[in-house]
DNA sequence: GGCTCGTCTAAAAACGTTTCAACACCCTCT
DNA sequence: AGAGGGTGTTGAAACGTTTTTAGACGAGCC
């Protein structure tokens, strides 16, 4: 038995009575193009009939562009906060008729599955040489940069991000610490976010006159983490931003490594309050972003990108709440 | 000034003074057309001079079928063990000209994102009922199911993941354990993994004559994990098998918690050798997952299943190691 | 009535592939 | 000498859209 043939335009054109062409003004809601009430009708009951769907494969080869945007993510491991945004960020632009998908990038493969899907817009949470940007721009491809200070173009989670370390610095000083710590990560892939909050804290204390933080890298076991928390106390620092939870919770077991106990000796504040926080020893105070609202910026800034007509960029006030444990 | 024309296979044709069809065949590799040598030749050269690269949406349209391979991902946090595999999987495939996309998933939207790419196969890592799987196999798209028992249908990792558990539970009894629990994930979204890597213990239990694992959810919350480990004790169980890395972390805060102390009085395993397996208290033993194996396992499968001639489908018999540290 | 004008619909031309059917050409066989 | 059979190549027809261009129709105006 062969293949039921698709339905296609054609048919909902011969179901309507009308032209082809009129199938595609009605459902494309073309501006320039005065279509009858009652004809708009018939066609969308046709459709309805018929269940038709668009080929998208039609529509890109004509169009030259697809309705995908394509979401290009560091090889990194991705927390539940970083879940969270992705699924916020695809539900809001499913919302637009805009497909969301994501590709797991730890080399050069972009350009070709780039070429290959030919997307609206790109998101990149993974870092993208300048040139290749250029090309995408060139073809149509709208760009939105997360990813680093992508050269002076304009990034759309820095904003935010700053903000984070900056309440992470805030809530220290409020403590009444004076002098303050940074733990980088060791993992140089995520800078991207690693910059801005370290921009932050820096805000933060040169706001209030402290010297700025004295930045050191954990890296992600035991004897490292004791290290620098020894190096630290060392250096009159009493309290310290962690990049992240993982950051922190390995920052802590250094700082019990080494016979010191938080937040006494040394205390600790993470960032996205990821389910282990709570066991950690003592328990850790963090700031939790709010995915939803970084995720309607983010699918803001594609919209608007894109030129849709219902694009409304609302700047979220409140992306992160402070919270308090035990840890500072 | 206007957009650059595309390079078209017709630009080829012309460049190299032959067909359209020729082109094609040359690309392509037809095996039931025969091409002169030299013809070959002039084509690869004016395809190099030219910079051509054909549009996937035009050979979609004309196959009714992409080259593009979809990763379903349930919506649940990805540690760098699951981003191991998808890379691995990514590059077996993008050797075969497929280019692998992941979709992060929570609802129901699957199909539609289906219908716009027409993906040549679909790796479910996600929940998919059984009637888009239906839909998707009508329509021409290889379905690999890695979720869940799937009704029957043949699942790829299932065996794998029962030798996971198998590890776990022959690495307590050589211990001298006698009574195993295993220490199932809250999470109901990672049953998939979770259903055979507890037949693996139960297995492991009954070919040595032991009664069958005593199963306990630990959620990831330290009184609820001091609950658990005290339950398990009552019940005379010595050590647990845990569902991963996180679980296990939690049951040994938990243990902790208890006043008990590992492995003396709970012993227990993980599997992933997450990074902060090491800081755990104590130091986790647990399984280490061959990502790299695993994927090319799946791999196999996916090509195997496109028919694809270079499909050679090796079963990896080595997909994981034992790393003993001090917790079992 | 003839004219323009506005509103609506339709035919047809792209978009860039793959592949069927046909065709030249040369060689071999009867 | 003509038929038959590979070889290598090609023209043209799909695939399912969007959009341009043109046309039909009725109403209003001189």
């Amino acid at each position: 038995m062969a293949r039921a043939r698709r339905v296609t335009s054609v048919d909902v054109a011969r179901e309507a009575g009308v032209s082809q062409a009129t199938v595609s003004y009605v459902l494309n809601n073309v501006s320039h193009q005065k279509i009858a009430e009652e004809t708009r009708q018939r066609v969308h009951a046709a459709v309805e009939k018929l269940g038709y769907t668009p080929s998208a494969a039609a529509r890109t080869l004509r169009l030259g562009r697809s309705d995908i945007v394509l979401l290009l993510i560091a090889n990194v491991p991705l927390g539940s906060t970083a879940i969270e945004l992705i699924e916020h960020l695809t539900a809001d632009l499913e919302r637009h008729g805009l497909s969301v998908i994501t590709r797991i990038e730890s080399g050069r493969t972009v350009a070709s599955l780039w070429k290959d899907l030919a997307p609206a817009a790109v998101v990149t949470f993974a870092p993208v040489t300048k040139e290749n940007r250029a090309d995408m721009r060139a073809a149509g491809t709208y760009v939105v940069n997360v990813w680093g200070d992508s050269e002076g173009e304009p990034n759309v989670m820095t904003r935010g991000q700053i903000r984070i370390g900056r309440m992470q610095a805030d809530h220290l000083i409020s403590q009444g610490h004076v002098r303050i710590g940074y733990a980088a990560p060791a993992d140089s892939r995520v800078r991207a976010f690693f910059d801005p909050r370290l921009a932050g804290v820096r805000q933060g204390c040169a706001d209030r006159g402290l010297p700025p933080p004295s930045v050191r890298e954990v890296v992600l076991d035991a004897e490292a983490a004791c290290a620098a928390a020894r190096a630290w106390r060392a250096d009159g620092v009493t309290a310290v931003c962690a990049f992240n939870d993982e950051v922190a919770i390995a920052l802590l077991a250094g700082v019990r490594a080494a016979g010191l106990s938080a937040p006494t000796d040394l205390a600790v504040i993470g960032v996205d309050d990821i389910p282990m926080a709570r066991f950690a020893e003592p328990p850790l105070t963090t700031i939790d972003q709010h995915m939803e609202a970084v995720a309607a910026e983010l699918a803001g800034a594609v919209l608007k990108g894109l030129e849709r007509p219902d694009a409304r960029r609302s700047a979220p006030p409140d992306n992160a709440t402070l919270v308090v444990r035990r840890s500072a």
